[in-house]
DNA sequence: CAGTCGTGGAC
DNA sequence: TGTCCAAGACT
C-alpha cells in the first residue's frame, strides 16, 4: 500500500471512544433517522451535500410529504421536483435525484442496489454518499469521507495540505478506512459526522469535550485552527447580467426556463435583457443608464461567482408572441408549482408589489 | 486536474 | 459589511 494511514489510535480503541461519546452526546432525532429506508437516507444524503443540517430539515420534510417513496418521485415531473428544491441550491442534485429515481424504478424494479459501486453508478451519488447510504440504511460496513470526517481526521493527524488535493484526499480515505468498524455501522457513521459537526467544528472546536484530545496531533501543537488547510483563494471576476421584468396586461410575468446544465439549470427565471433586441431601443429610452440605483438593493443578487442585476424600471407590453416551451407567463397571485430561481421567487412573492409601485431612484 | 455549481450561517 | 465555506459530485 502506497498510502500508509499512520493512525494515532488502533481501530478498536478509536471506535470504543467514539461510540461511547456518541451514545451520550450524539444526535439521535434528526428526521432521516426516524425511518432509515434506503430512499429516505438517499434523499437526505443528497440534500445534505454541501448544505447544513438546519437548512435541509424543512426541505426534507416537504419532500417526503410529497414524494414518500421512489416510485412517487420517479412519476413526478422534473419541474415539480425542482419546485421543492427551490432555495436549496446546487440544482443538479435535484435533477440527478429525479434521473436516478427513474433508473431505480425502470431498470432495477424499484429496489435500491445495496453495494457501494452500484450505488455510485447512479447520477449524483459519489463514493462518500454511496458509503453513507449503505452504512445507514443496511448497517453493512461502508466508509464515508465527508467534510466533517475530513476535518476531524485532518486535525487528529495534523494532515498538511488542502483536503481537496487528490494526494491529501487519498490519505484521508485510507485513515477513514482504517477506523471504520465492522459492527454498529449505523451508529458509527452518524457518530463520526457528529464529532465533526458538533465538537470538531471549523471555527471553534471544543477540544475540552473531545474523546481524542489526548492523542490529537493538531491540539498537541496548539494548532487546531490551522487544520484543515483552506482552499487556495482565487479572485473571482464579477459578471453582471441584466434581467428583464416583463408584464402583460393581466399582471403576469414572463419567465424563461434556463438551459438544462449550468447555473439554475432547468429552473425558471426572468429572461435576460439581451435576448430582446426588438425591445432594446424601447427600454433604452425608458430606462436609460446601465446601473441600478441603490433604491432597489434587493434587485441585486450577489453570488460567489457573479452578480445579477434586474432592470430597475419594469417594462409593460400588451402581448408577447414568443411564448413557447421555454417561456411562460407566470401569475404571482396564483403561482404554478415550478422550480423558480430563488432570487426570482423572492422578487415575485415579496418584492414585486413594491417594485411595481415604486419610482426609479434619481 | 481544475472549474463549476447556490444559498445561508457563522464570525 | 466582507470572507469563508458547509453531510460533494460532475465535467
Amino acid at each position: 500500500m502506497s498510502e500508509m494511514p499512520s493512525p494515532v489510535l488502533s481501530a478498536v480503541e478509536f471506535q470504543r471512544r467514539l461510540l461511547a461519546w456518541f451514545d451520550v452526546h450524539g444526535r439521535h432525532d434528526l428526521p432521516w433517522q426516524q425511518d432509515r429506508s434506503p430512499y429516505r437516507v438517499w434523499v437526505s444524503e443528497i440534500m445534505l451535500q454541501q448544505t447544513q443540517v438546519a437548512t435541509v430539515v424543512p426541505y426534507f420534510e416537504r419532500f417526503m410529504m410529497r414524494f414518500p417513496n421512489v416510485r412517487a418521485l420517479a412519476s413526478a415531473s422534473q419541474d415539480e421536483v425542482l419546485h421543492l428544491w427551490t432555495g436549496l441550491g446546487y440544482y443538479a442534485r435535484g435533477r440527478n435525484l429525479h434521473r436516478a429515481a427513474g433508473v431505480i424504478v425502470d431498470e432495477l424494479g424499484g429496489d435500491f442496489p445495496m453495494d457501494s459501486e452500484a450505488l455510485a453508478a447512479l447520477p449524483g451519488i459519489g463514493r462518500s454518499t454511496a458509503g453513507a447510504i449503505i452504512a445507514q440504511s443496511s448497517g453493512e460496513r461502508a466508509v464515508i469521507l465527508d467534510g466533517n470526517v475530513k476535518r476531524s481526521l485532518t486535525r487528529l493527524h495534523a494532515v498538511e495540505g488542502w483536503p481537496g488535493r487528490p494526494a491529501v484526499e487519498r490519505r484521508l480515505w485510507a485513515l477513514a478506512e482504517h477506523y471504520t468498524p465492522h459492527e454498529r455501522l449505523v451508529d458509527y457513521t452518524q457518530a463520526i459526522m457528529d464529532l465533526g459537526a458538533t465538537l470538531c467544528r471549523r471555527g471553534t472546536p471544543e477540544c475540552g469535550r473531545c474523546p481524542f484530545v489526548d492523542v490529537c496531533l493538531a491540539h498537541a501543537r496548539g494548532e487546531e485552527r490551522r487544520f484543515p488547510e483552506s482552499k487556495p483563494k482565487k479572485t473571482l471576476p464579477t459578471r453582471t447580467t441584466r434581467m428583464l421584468l416583463l408584464r402583460d396586461a393581466r399582471g403576469r410575468v414572463l419567465l424563461e426556463q434556463r438551459p438544462a446544465s449550468g447555473l439554475w439549470g432547468g429552473l425558471w427565471s426572468l429572461p435576460q435583457f439581451d435576448e430582446f433586441p426588438e425591445l432594446q431601443d424601447w427600454l433604452d429610452c425608458h430606462a436609460p443608464g446601465s446601473t441600478i440605483e441603490p433604491a432597489y438593493p434587493s434587485f441585486i443578487h450577489v453570488f460567489s461567482h457573479f452578480r445579477l442585476e434586474i432592470t430597475p424600471q419594469p417594462a409593460r407590453v400588451e402581448r408577447l408572441d414568443a411564448v413557447g416551451e421555454t417561456r411562460r407567463w407566470y401569475d404571482p397571485q396564483n403561482p404554478d408549482a415550478i422550480g423558480l430561481a430563488a432570487p426570482v421567487k423572492s422578487l415575485l412573492t415579496g418584492l414585486l408589489p413594491f417594485a411595481l409601485n415604486a419610482k426609479p431612484g434619481p
